[in-house]
DNA sequence: TCCGAATGCTAATTCGCATTAGCGCCCTTG
DNA sequence: CAAGGGCGCTAATGCGAATTAGCATTCGGA
């Protein structure tokens, strides 16, 4: 290519054209004319009508070299958010972030180039790019233990996007406060008369699903309750272990969805037969006619104040950790169970 | 902050325990060994392990100081993307350029910091970042012509993602081809015996407004047309400005949804007694059951291959303009005309 | 008239990495 | 034993901007 004249134009160029040094130019340019170095109406106005004419803008990178900050906000995406089926459920966190970047004056580099590595994107390999932005966002489902452990303990400033134990050390994290969530629910159940509960979903394996999992057994307190998980088996296999429950939770919305429309399939009656609470928004597309009951997980507001406590991070602030709360859905699929 | 203890571990540092300098060191770790320069086997071995044990990786920045390129692509977007009105609308390009760049290994960086001036946002300001990628998708409805004819001057790498008239020379794009979706739903109109047309919307403006409206205008041929603007005035002007119309072509899909609404209000009987085309997907956020006739704009590929004409660019290929079909839309909004 | 201070600028260095040129060592060979 | 040549490494330089230290001027005051 046009090696030569397409070549960036730099402060050498611009110092040249209006006679003066490299270190004039860059010192018009960051207005710094302190006791020690000042410059002249004159002259600062002749670079910088060079300037001008020219077009010239500092090459960020160079800048970054020097200063070590360069306002850019990593995003990395621990699932991969391909295919879109997961980039619904991940795009509100987005615009949350985006937002409050927008706000704060940050760009966002979105960390897409990340290898997938036995099955999961890696943060840490040869060529991580982590280290051109200032600081990370992470988000994902679960991340990786022993690179949030690094990521600690290199002291990258760095914050999560849910919740997260601590890994080598306390991790900062805006979550979604998922006990409280569920607990409320429960307990609507038990008022409602419900004694035959059952979870349906892991309950283990991410902070999310462990949380929701520990506010359903809290709220259940002494009451028999049943834990189904959804592995193998499709709907029928789900409901058919549901036999004898009267309100399930569902941890994923898209299983719940399946339950109903098999229980709808086979003349049970919702919410009189069974009574169907989802736990959080659709991290599958799940297309569905049904109004549930549950809540929603603040995602857009945990991506605004993940972008607030990294910048906070920063500048020098304290290490955060706080939990949103979950909007209650009011919904139709819960109400007392037939007697 | 803890300055010296979290300082970035650099060559100098691998160099320094390994034993050997800093050259080796960079060497070993770009496996540059050539007739000129080997490494032996052990003193590659020795420096590679403290890479490992430090877990060292390189600066992206000094990096892509040296060589002038970095595998990231700006992502430019002209409309603000929030509220989040208009990032339904966008989502769809940003999935389909996130996907190619995965595929590519490129990272993409939001341009969100770009202030808003005059209502809208400059590409060009003091601390223009764009420079910080390699190359840029330009996003929105209409550009800014001068800030393109800039790009185009200056020899930037981008595209813009919709097609863009001339700006100072040609601009490259991965546009939508409108004008034979919208004339082939005017023929077919016509085919079924609509004679009195309108096209709601400004069809100017924007070449993607300008280009439905010439498909219009050609596949109209000498019929008498009406040009309805959506400017003031509500459903019911609109709707009142139709009158006599029997087939409503509509740029903008919020408003055709506005107009059936009125329509359907009034009694007015869809499509019987009018029919109505959809222009394209909604920017605007327009709730409705109404299975509108019309096509969709096919806003993932043109964000996969946007991100691919970008890095043949940059490969030094050539300048690409592109036009993509619409994928046409049945619907039920489209009959024949009452007699 | 001469010294010291204020003024207006620049040379040199730094950031972390890549790359070119070339230095010193050892081993061969005539 | 000296010359020649391969081998293994490093010094030096550049990328573009920021910054520190300090060099020339001019000017004011005694």
């Amino acid at each position: 290519m046009s090696d030569a004249a397409s070549r960036r134009i730099t402060q050498r160029d611009i110092a040249k054209l209006a006679g003066v040094s490299q270190t004039t130019v860059s010192l018009v340019l960051n207005n710094r004319s302190s006791e020690e170095t000042r410059i002249p109406p004159e002259t600062r106005d002749r670079v910088l009508s060079v300037i001008r004419e020219t077009g010239y803008v500092a090459d960020p990178v160079a800048r970054r070299l020097v200063d070590r900050h360069n306002r850019i906000l990593g995003v990395f995406t621990y699932e991969p958010v391909f295919p879109s089926a997961t980039a619904d459920f991940y795009h509100p966190f987005l615009v949350g972030i985006e937002e409050c970047a927008e706000r704060l004056g940050c760009d966002l580099l979105l960390l897409t180039s990340v290898p997938v590595i036995d099955g999961r994107r890696r943060i840490y390999h040869e060529a991580n790019r982590l280290r051109l932005a200032d600081g990370c966002i992470l988000l994902g489902r679960s991340l990786d233990r022993d690179e949030l452990a690094r990521l600690v303990s290199e002291n990258f400033p760095f914050v999560s996007v849910g919740r997260r134990d601590d890994a080598g050390g306390p991790v900062p994290y805006v979550g979604a406060d998922y006990g409280p969530a569920v607990r409320a629910l429960v307990e609507r159940a038990r008022a409602l008369g419900h004694t035959r509960l059952a979870y349906l979903g892991h309950g283990e394996g991410a902070e999310s699903l462990a949380d929701r999992m520990s506010g359903f057994l809290e709220a259940a307190g002494d009451l028999p309750v049943r834990h189904v998980r959804p592995t193998a088996g499709g709907p029928a296999e789900l409901l058919d272990a549901l036999e004898g429950v009267t309100a399930v939770f569902a941890e994923e919305y898209a299983d719940a969805v399946a339950i109903a429309d098999e229980a709808l399939g086979r003349g049970v009656s919702l919410p009189a037969d069974l009574s169907i609470v989802t736990l959080g928004d659709p991290t599958r597309p799940a297309p569905t006619d049904i109004d549930f009951t549950g809540f929603r997980i603040p995602r857009r507001e945990m991506g605004r104040q993940a972008v607030q406590v990294l910048t906070g991070l920063l500048e020098g602030g304290p290490l955060v950790q706080r939990l949103l709360p979950c909007e209650p859905v009011e919904g139709s699929t819960l109400s007392g169970p037939a007697t």
